[in-house]
DNA sequence: CTGAAAGCGCTAACAC
DNA sequence: GTGTTAGCGCTTTCAG
């Protein structure tokens, strides 16, 4: 009935535990038929190793943790995705932890890291994540951490992200080589408080500025939700002299906008001008056609994972930031 | 440097580690004054359970895993969001195991299972799954198991999801009510071996008899990717005497629909009739309005959830397989 | 109310 | 090559 042990395998051929336990793992010194009955026993009972066992042992755990501040959103699937395929492939466990934007939430994931020994972190950092001290117990004890996508600029981490401003620079510069006699862009962007948001923003005013686009602040403007966007870009639209251009800093931001447009009847390409930054599925749903700089989840989440290996076999990496390609492509 | 554990505090108190432990879990007999400074201290360094020990010890985990056929579908990061919830909301940690559509992955998802000593499994079998024995060693054991969206029709266990025959029922009976003079419709479905896709043909042919619509095999087709969907739905459309009027099966397939709807420039509505199955995100994301029969991960997920924690609570339960609602919805 | 001691299952240092 | 032993950190009898 009850789980079968090393001991009970022990028991059963009439030898120690510790000779058991050497030759499930593969330890050289025990002979080679001995070893073989050792394992077909074990195959016969269905013995299986007990992790919690192992883990208190050993101190680690063959798990990975993901903190990430939402789930279900445009990135954070395919991020799942990448690293899922990643941690499986090194034979680890990948623990998801939400925390649904809230720092407290976040903190509580850290302390549950620590509980559960995990052998080492991916996060991506909350809107109100001020800083990152309630990682540093963690990386202080030899727990390597990868902060990716929503990381924090100022300390000093290992860190791999979207590079926003030179991406958005560059969208600024291929909307305005698509359509040399724009006068004015809108930009549209996510939550001010995100180092991602302000990156973004450097880079798309940066880049009016480049090709001499007047700037004017109220054309610069920031949803919280895809509904938001929705409702800016009509208010917008109905608006005396507005933008025929505009960049959407997110998905979440083309979702809403794409529902006013379809809700308009606008024509992309005609009536306006529309780049994006993306990770390349929600264009491929809309009924127009458009380029967008794919910003992808799943690029980023396999690199970061790839980062905490390396780490995680104890190669040293630099603290700087790491950056992911961003292509331009056409929906 | 290291881990600050109950014997630190015990030995830093002069008492004895069992105490510590006592007070930390509440235990009556503990007085109060001793109780506030053993937590204090605690606090003060640091102190974390080791779950690795206390599982061992308890031989429970507070783990519960979610065993999966895909992870960034349009459906399962809704599942996973909502079991994400009552996960926290039961102070349990969630694991999620990715199947990728393969049995021989599903059984070692289940091994790892058994190794972690996971408290409750959540489980949406592959496409390849022919059979649950691979969890009965596990339920058998204690662990509660239950079986949600794909499901093994055959085998007696706890099951819920959705109403496949009586919701794509539903649908057409919708279809044909909005347009009465439909004379023939053509059906999507997805891979054949699944439940849930026998389930929803059967529902659509009783449909199609009760309204004595007349039934032909080459208007039930079988997408096993969006892609595929979006080949079929033009083919069709090119071919003579095509119905105008179509039954879509899941997400993925109306996504390659409404590619080809678009790349065709059909109106719906009058061009063709639609109806689908659908999570709800993707109708939204349309440019056109339509109806649908909602088959929602997140309700599904959260139901399964609540299901196994009905189970975890020592709670009996009927074996009779649970439906969720899927009410008609419009986009 | 608190202490002493055993043991969850496994591994690794040390014997021989 | 194999056995012996101790111990990872915690909980839970059993004593007193």
């Amino acid at each position: 009935m009850s789980r079968v042990t090393i001991k009970d395998l022990a028991r059963y051929l009439n030898i120690n535990p510790s000779t058991v336990s050497r030759a499930l793992r593969n330890h050289p010194d025990v002979s080679r038929e001995l070893k073989k009955r050792i394992e077909e026993l074990a195959l016969e009972l269905g013995y299986k190793p007990n992790s919690a066992a192992v883990n208190l042992r050993k101190g680690k755990s063959l798990t990975i943790a993901l903190i990430i501040p939402e789930i279900a959103s445009y990135f954070f699937p395919n991020v799942i995705k990448a690293i899922e395929e990643v941690t499986h492939d090194k034979a680890y466990n990948l623990l998801i932890l939400n925390s649904n934007d809230s720092m407290e939430r976040e903190k509580q994931n850290a302390d549950i890291c620590a509980r559960l020994s995990v052998d080492g972190i991916l996060v991506s950092l909350t809107k109100e994540s001020n800083g990152i001290a309630h990682f540093l117990e963690l990386s202080d004890n030899g727990v390597p951490v990868v902060f990716f996508d929503k990381i924090n600029p100022k300390t000093e981490s290992h860190r791999i992200t979207i590079p926003g401003e030179s991406a958005s620079y560059k969208a600024i510069t291929q909307l305005l080589q698509n359509h040399k006699n724009t006068k004015s862009v809108c930009g549209i962007f996510g939550d001010q408080r995100l180092s991602i948001t302000q990156d973004r923003l450097k880079g798309f005013q940066a880049g009016l500025a480049k090709h001499k686009i007047k700037k004017e602040d109220r054309f610069v403007c920031y949803a919280h939700s895809s509904l938001e966007a929705y409702s800016l870009f009509k208010q917008h639209w109905k608006s005396k002299h507005h933008p025929k251009s505009f960049f959407l800093m997110s998905d979440e931001i083309l979702e809403g906008v794409m529902k006013a447009i379809y809700e308009l009847n606008l024509q992309v390409g005609k009536d306006l001008q529309l780049i994006t930054m993306s990770d390349g599925v929600l264009p491929a749903l809309c009924s127009f056609r458009f380029q967008y700089i794919e910003t992808s989840g799943y690029t980023l989440g396999h690199a970061a994972a790839e980062m905490l290996f390396t780490l995680l076999e104890n190669k040293t990496l630099s603290k700087e930031i790491q950056f992911i390609e961003t292509p331009v492509l056409a929906s």
